[in-house]
Parts: C-alpha cells; sequence; structure tokens
DNA sequence: TATATATATTTTAATAACTAAAATATATAT
DNA sequence: ATATATATTTTAGTTATTAAAATATATATA
C-alpha cells in the first residue's frame, strides 16, 4: 500500500513539528522571563533593534496583521517609552518606529542575563537551525 | 572591552532567532494554506491527532491560555464537526476531546499534498532540529 | 495649476479572543 | 454526611484585531 509508508511520515513530521513549535515557545519564554513584556511585544523590540527601526507596514507584513493593529502595538510600546515615531522628511506619509534609548536598554537587557558561553552556544546552534530550515521553506 | 563580544553574540542571536520565527510561521502557512482554520486551530487538530486526544486542562496547558478559552476553543472546533467531546467514564469531570472522523480526514488531508520525497525531508530536518533545539533550551 | 489617483498611517466601530471569577458537576477525604 | 478538591463551563468584562472611513502626503496628467 502506497498510503502506508507516507502516513508514518506524517505521523512523525507532525510529533517533531509539535515538538519544535513547544521549544520555539519555550525559548522566547526564557528570554522574556521576568520582562512585563507580550511574545509579540519582545519580538518586534528585536525586529526594531535588527532592522535598525521598521515602517508600520513593514511591521504589518511580518506580524500578519492589519495596519491598524500596528498603530496600537505601537502606540502601546510608545507609552511604554520603548519606541518612539519618527516621520520621514523624503515622504512624510510614512512613519519610521524606532527604539528609543530606553527601548535599546531593554532589548540588550534581555540577553545580558545569559553568561557569555551560554550565548555563543545559542548562536551557533540557532545558526545550524536555519539553515536546516532552508531546505524545508 | 568584555561586553563586546557579547554584544557580537547578541545581534547574531537575535537575528538567527527572527529569521526562525518566520521560517516557523511559512512552514505552518505552508500546511494551512487553503484550510480556513487559524493557526491555532491546526496546531490544536495535530496534537489531537498525535496524542490521541486531549484533556481540556492539557490544551489550556500547551497554548497557556485559560479553561474558558480551550472550552471556546473546542466549541468552535466542535461546530465544524472536527472534534467532539468525550466524558471519561473513571472520573466523569473529565472531558477528553477527541478528533471526528471528519478531523482525522482533515489532518491526513493537509500532509497529503506533498509528495513522498518532501515528507521524507521534512521528517528528517525536523528531527535534527529538535536535536539541535535540545541543546538550548 | 488644478484635479484625480495612489500610498501610508490613524481613527472608528464592530467583532473575536481571552481572562478572572462564579457556577456546575463530580470525586475524595474525614 | 459534610467539607474540600478537581475539571469544565458559563458569565461578564477587557483586550486585541479587523474592515472601512478619515486624514495626510505624494505623484501623475490634462
Amino acid at each position: 500500500m502506497s498510503g502506508n509508508k507516507q502516513m508514518n511520515h506524517v505521523k512523525l513530521i507532525m510529533s517533531e513539528m509539535l515538538q519544535l513549535q513547544q521549544k520555539s515557545k519555550k525559548f522566547v519564554n526564557i528570554l522574556s522571563e521576568g520582562e512585563s513584556l507580550s511574545q509579540n511585544q519582545l519580538i518586534l523590540l528585536l525586529q526594531l533593534e535588527i532592522n535598525g527601526g521598521m515602517k508600520a507596514t513593514e511591521i504589518a507584513d511580518f506580524f500578519s496583521v492589519t495596519p491598524g493593529a500596528v498603530t496600537s502595538m505601537c502606540d502601546k510600546l510608545e507609552k511604554l517609552n520603548l519606541v518612539k515615531r519618527e516621520r520621514k522628511s523624503e515622504d512624510r506619509r510614512i512613519v519610521k518606529i524606532v527604539l528609543t534609548n530606553g527601548g535599546e536598554d531593554k532589548v540588550h537587557e534581555i540577553f545580558m542575563k545569559f553568561p557569555q558561553e551560554k550565548l555563543t552556544t545559542i548562536a551557533k546552534v540557532l545558526k545550524d537551525i536555519n539553515k536546516l530550515m532552508n531546505s524545508i521553506v
């Protein structure tokens, strides 16, 4: 029966997928431990750090939400003094959301709680995982 | 300066983490393509398949939500005839949520759109990734 | 130049998702 | 019996999200 071997893979994939799901969640949980930020807020702060700020539309794309939702997300982080809005002078329709100094500090704090060797391991492992992921997505 | 090497790792980790985030999301998106189910609904169906049904509290733990939210999630999938509730006869307080035949079919459909070789690759890659993840979480 | 059209974000009103706490039902211990 | 504990559902209120309209700016063209 040709469907049989297929089904074995399916079961295995499902199981591995869900394990990975949980581990990723756990990892972000470790990062956000003690912070009063939601996972998405944390991830947005990291994105802003990495990209040196983002346009509202870029944030909407990244999280697959509507522009209205982005306004709301950014309002909240702005109230916490973690991000600020900067209108581009070249095109004043565009609002670039960037980290404030406080936002930068917060992002650094999050990682500084790990010892050096742990960070080295994490960096290496994540790099390897991304390479692997490239072969399936 | 001792903080300098640390910061380089941090930047790298953030970048790799966010890439992985996006790839995982993309992978689940590929799975749910064409299905009118949310990501969490899809993941719950897979969990139920893997575990042969789950108690409400187990579902709450898995998704880190309250029991009330689980009732609501299950109500929706029940209306779609994808899951059903079964009271345990040993302890009638416990409700086990299990896939209906329609639910099983749906889960299988989701994977059967991939060719055999692709499934083999995915299974292998996910297995390797999980092994790697074990060293950091 | 005026006018239309396009783009980027915010506002608004309605809906969906979620929470905390109370209610219900069942089980266990004294 | 009675009290206490456990598992789920219900309820009422909050928060997050959406679709669509409003606002502001930019670009194209007659």
